[in-house]
Parts: structure tokens; sequence; C-alpha cells
DNA sequence: TAGATTAATGTAAGCGCTTTCATTTTTAAC
DNA sequence: GTTAAAAATGAAAGCGCTTACATTAATCTA
């Protein structure tokens, strides 16, 4: 691999003026500039990066910490980071916290040590204070989906008591009144707020929580299709359903249609995330967007302008989910 | 941030020494690695990667290239890929090729400058020599989901013809003679040689192959709508469907129910890759299973292998499909 | 045309680490 | 207690690039 000392060798300037042309800063005849780019045509020169990065002191890469990788949720956000951030010429280096605290610190670490210029991080384990550390360091970073008071100026989120109001009022709107509720894991913040969301709904309807028509489960189809099962073999008579996510609606769902129960007539279903695949099933379900697209196209852009000076988006720190009315919810027949 | 100078002068060695804990090479008296890990701990020295790349010319990081970053499909593959080299402390750099030629060029060339220690590409355009070349130089390549003759041994991928025949055979079987065909795009290899599994299918069951029964989706969900709308529109009579993938049968299937339509009653489904969500529809669909996590650990073991001498699975370059029967399709009423 | 600006180019000191080779210290053998 | 061999350590030269700063060439001013 030619180096940038035999581009100058070639050329017959010194580094220096190589260096220029290459990253066109400073001033170049544009004769020299010429030669330059000849010799590093003929030598199908390319910059080591890594020498770029240690001498200058900027890796040109983002990292991102997302706690998976697959799933219909974290894949248009990733898609959305790795689709800005290489328009901008800027590389994305990914890790998985798995849900647990010790891989996101880890991956966290490993991101740093990278000299990644900028992090953009989707924690859900570790603790508000070491992301307030962590926005303390020199590294900037943008958390996503999560709200850490104290570095709000640094958050990317959704309106998840909003979301989950909007979807229990649809049902509670549509004449429900027993409503079970399917959550997501507590330990996780989104879920909590949805479920903060559910149960302000129901008092605004002047009902009361109900722990029998409450289900924990796990955010993907799995749960939803056993806390289903479990709802409905607890004998507590319910006539809508309000699923924390998507997933876990469909799961739900596979389990009544398994069972003979006719959705909507018989059961009424709002989910959350408003992910495409549902919008295939029967019934089309109704749920709660989700932009969390329009999230990760604005935490790449804070990086480009913070970091790299590129953008000029204006910030926008929370966004609001909005109701999708389709087909799985039915007015309740007394 | 500390350098490795910094704890060489609070351990009172030199920086050789230090180097040489940091790294676990060489020689060291335990009294000296002792004091050499106080200092690092006093000072939380972690080691810059950027310079221990430059110098060891070796950069701990693995270029991915897949088409997109999100889908139920390269998900999996990336998570898979992700775990096998992150529990063996190598970075994943991850880039998209988009289904454009040039922007998977691009992504190579991308990964390659950032000195990548080997590449997993999942190349859908880019040409056979092209990728020839590839292998050729320096680092390593694995390619996957892609078979390139001459360069077979570095190739993972999925029998896919066979995974044709496995989906047309089975409704054959079930007496289904009229059968549409909704396909991948063509310009993908899997596309197509899926598609010659059902041909020869149709063949050993002494069928022509039908134009009027085909339509090239784009394997996503409203590719598989789209198509269905258009065979039906046509006005030819078929009682089955084989769908390319899963996604593609999700949306076709959507168009059925639309339209009043019983599946698997009045048409049968089969759909290509296994993916979850189908399974949580209904009817759950019979579909053809692709070992795309396996082919994913598998390829991430290999650069272990070869590049870091670190596994030593061995290396199996195709993958077998299998047929995955659930309730989608039924006998044929003739 | 001399002197002052400004533009263009070159020199060389790092960036933080690895690694070869030389040197010093320790251990073993007699 | 020597001496040879082995073990531990250190010195220093890069890795390929960026970037102050110094130098030289070109342009302008009166």
């Amino acid at each position: 691999m030619a180096t940038i000392y035999d581009v100058s060798l070639l050329a017959g300037v010194s580094l220096a003026t190589v260096s220029r042309v290459v990253n066109n800063t400073g001033k170049v005849s544009d004769k020299t500039r010429q030669k330059v780019h000849d010799a590093m045509a003929q030598l199908d020169y390319r910059p080591n990066t890594i020498a770029q990065s240690l001498a200058s002191n900027r890796s040109n890469s983002v990292g991102v910490l997302v706690s998976q990788l697959d799933g219909p949720f974290y894949g248009p956000l990733m898609r959305e980071i790795e689709s800005v951030l290489r328009s901008a010429n800027k590389h994305v280096i990914i890790a998985a916290g798995h849900s647990d605290a010790a891989q996101e610190k880890e991956a966290v670490e490993f991101l740093l040590s990278r000299g990644c210029d900028a992090l953009i991080v989707d924690a859900e384990i570790v603790t508000n204070d070491y992301l307030r550390e962590l926005c303390q360091g020199k590294t900037p970073v943008v958390l996503i989906n999560r709200h850490v008071d104290g570095i709000a100026d640094r958050c990317v989120h959704l309106d998840n008591l909003q979301g989950g109001l909007l979807a229990s009022r649809h049902v509670l709107e549509f004449g429900h009144s027993r409503i079970a509720y399917i959550s997501g894991p507590l330990f996780k913040l989104d879920a909590r707020e949805r479920l903060q969301g559910h149960k302000q709904a129901l008092a605004e309807h002047g009902l009361d929580f109900d722990e029998a028509l409450f289900f924990e489960g796990d955010f993907r189809e799995e749960g939803g299709y056993k806390g289903m099962a479990r709802l409905l073999d607890s004998g507590e008579p319910f006539s809508a359903v309000v699923c924390a996510n998507d997933q876990m609606a469909s799961g739900a769902i596979a389990l009544c249609l398994e069972r003979g129960l006719r959705v909507p007539e018989e059961i009424s279903f709002v989910g959350f995330d408003d992910i495409p695949f549902p919008r295939y099933i029967s019934p089309k379900l109704t749920t709660v967007s989700n932009p969390i697209q329009d999230m990760g196209h604005m935490a790449a852009n804070w990086v480009l302008k913070e970091v790299y000076g590129q953008s000029d988006i204006e910030f926008n720190h929370k966004f609001e989910p909005q109701l999708v009315v389709r087909e799985s919810v039915q007015r309740h027949q007394s």
C-alpha cells in the first residue's frame, strides 16, 4: 500500500503538501495539486485512516450503542444513523449492550477507547449517574430513547407517557372499561413511562388500575403470547388489551386466534411503536407511532453539527407519538 | 487521558515493559507487573487503540458490509457476528451497501482504508470479478450469502435452489398445480436461485412454468402485497402462491384477507426465510428455514480462526434450508 | 525596483503505541 | 566464586499521518 511518502516522492513535493491536497486544507497551487493528484492516482494511494486519526486526534468515527442489533425497532434506528453519518463520510462503529449493565459499560469503554469522535447511546440499564458522568467526558455523547435530568440537552427521546395515554384513551373512548395491560420489562424506562400513561388514562376515566389485569412481558412476541395466556387463564373478564409494544400485541393476538377468539369482535387490541409488520396481519393493528427513525436522524445530525460542524439542524429533544387507528379496536358491546 | 508514557513514569519502568504487561507478551517479573498494574489502575489508563493499531498494523476490527442494517433478515445476521466478535474483543465496523454497486464498492473501500483486519461481506450487486479481486488483496474476506466460483473457500451461503425446491415441492405434493410465484428482485442471486428451484420442482411434476403466474417483487411486504393484487386481478386461476421470502408472503396474505379470501382454504401460501414474525400471524406461515444466524456465526468464526488464530471451528460453506410446515398450505380441493 | 505583503512550499516534531535489539540482572551449574 | 545461559528490562526506531513554524517564491505598492 502506497503511503503519503511515496506520493510525495513521485510528485516531487513535500509530505505536508500532499497532506494539504488530500485534506483540501491550506493553500496549494493548481499546478502542484495536479501533480499530487496524478501521483495519487498512479499509486492508487488511499490515506491510512488509522494514521490520520492518530495524528489528527480525530477518528471520523462515531460509536453507536444499542441494546440489540436486530429487531424491528433498532434496525431502522441504526439504518438512519448509518445513513446520515455515512453520507458525511463518517464511520459507524456499532456495539450492543444486550440489556446488561456490565455489557453496556464495557461497550461504552470499547467505543471510547476506539477514539470515537462522538457516541450515540441507547442505554437501558446503566444508571443516570453513570450517564451524567459519561457526558462530562471529553467525547460528546447523545442519549437516545432516554431522558436524564441534568443532561436534558443531550437526550433525544419519545414522550412515552403521552403515547401510553393515547393508546389507553383510545380504548377507553371506545367504551372499554375492563382493560388488560401487557407491559414491557419494568426495568426499562420506556416500559414504565408507557404504563404510567396507561394508569393516567384510566384515572381520567375514573377507573382503578387492576393488578389482576396486568402482565409484565419482555417486549417480544413470546412475552405477549405468554401474557395473553396468563390473562385469559386467570378468568378475569376484560374486553381490550393494551400492549406496550407491537411485538407483544402480535404475540397476544396470535394466541387469541389460536384459541378461536375473534379480534377485534371479542377482544380489542392496541400496540405501540408502529413497526411495519403488524400492518400486514389481520386485523391491522391499531397502535401508537414511534418516530424512531426521526430520532436517529436527529441524533446523527446533532453529532454532525456539534462535532464536525457540518449540519445546522435545530435540535429537538422530545418527539411526540401519535395514535394510528387501524382495525384492532372495536366499540365495546356491553 | 493517561498515556503509556505516564504509566511507565509512575511505575518507574520503560515504555516497553508497560507495553509488555498491557499485551501480556514477553517476560515480565511478577513484581514489575504488579507495579505496572498499580500505576495503570491509579491513572485509569486505557490503551489508545488507534495508536496500537498504527504501531502493530492490526486494528482488531472487522468490517461488516450488509445491504441493509434493518429488517428481519440482516438484523439477526449482524447480531450474531457482533456477538461472536465482541466476545473475542474485536470491533465491528458496519457499513451498508443499499443494493447499489457504487455504494457497495465505496463501503468496501471505506472498511479497507479503516484498516480492518478482515471483512465480512454480503454484497448483492458488485460483480464476481470484483469480489475475486477483493479476495486477492491482503485483507482476508469472507463472502456471505453468495457463492462465487474460484473463491468458493471464502463463501458462506445457503443452498437457495434446494430451498426453492422444497417450498414448491411441498405445495405440489399437496395437489396444487396452478401455482403462482412471487419472486425477489432478479438482480439478486438468491432470488434467481430460489426461482430456479421452483421451476425445477414444477418440472419434476411435469408442469410448465407459466409467466402469467409470475411476479417479480422486492423482498418486502409491499412487493408481496402488490404482486398479489396483480396476480389476482389478472384473472388467471391459481390455488397456491410460493413467495421468495416471508415478508412478501405476509404482504400477499394481507391482501387476500383484505379481499375476503380465506387462507389457506382458498389459497395456500409458502414463504422463505422463517423470520419470526409470520409465526405469529394467522394462519401461521409454512416456510423454508434460512439459518442466517448460523451463517453469521460461521463467518465470524472463520475470521477469528484465520485472522486471529482464535477459533478452531470447522468451516462449512454451504448451509441447507429446511421445510418448516405450519398452517398456510392446505390440500388442493379439485 | 526596493521593500512589504501574501501565497506556496518545506522542515520537523510529534500522535501513542509496538517491537527489535542491545544491555543488564538473575539464576544455574560446576 | 566464576562463568555461561536465561530472564528481565530498556533504548530507540519506526507506524503514516498532521500541523506549527520556518522558509522561499510570487505579487503588489509607490
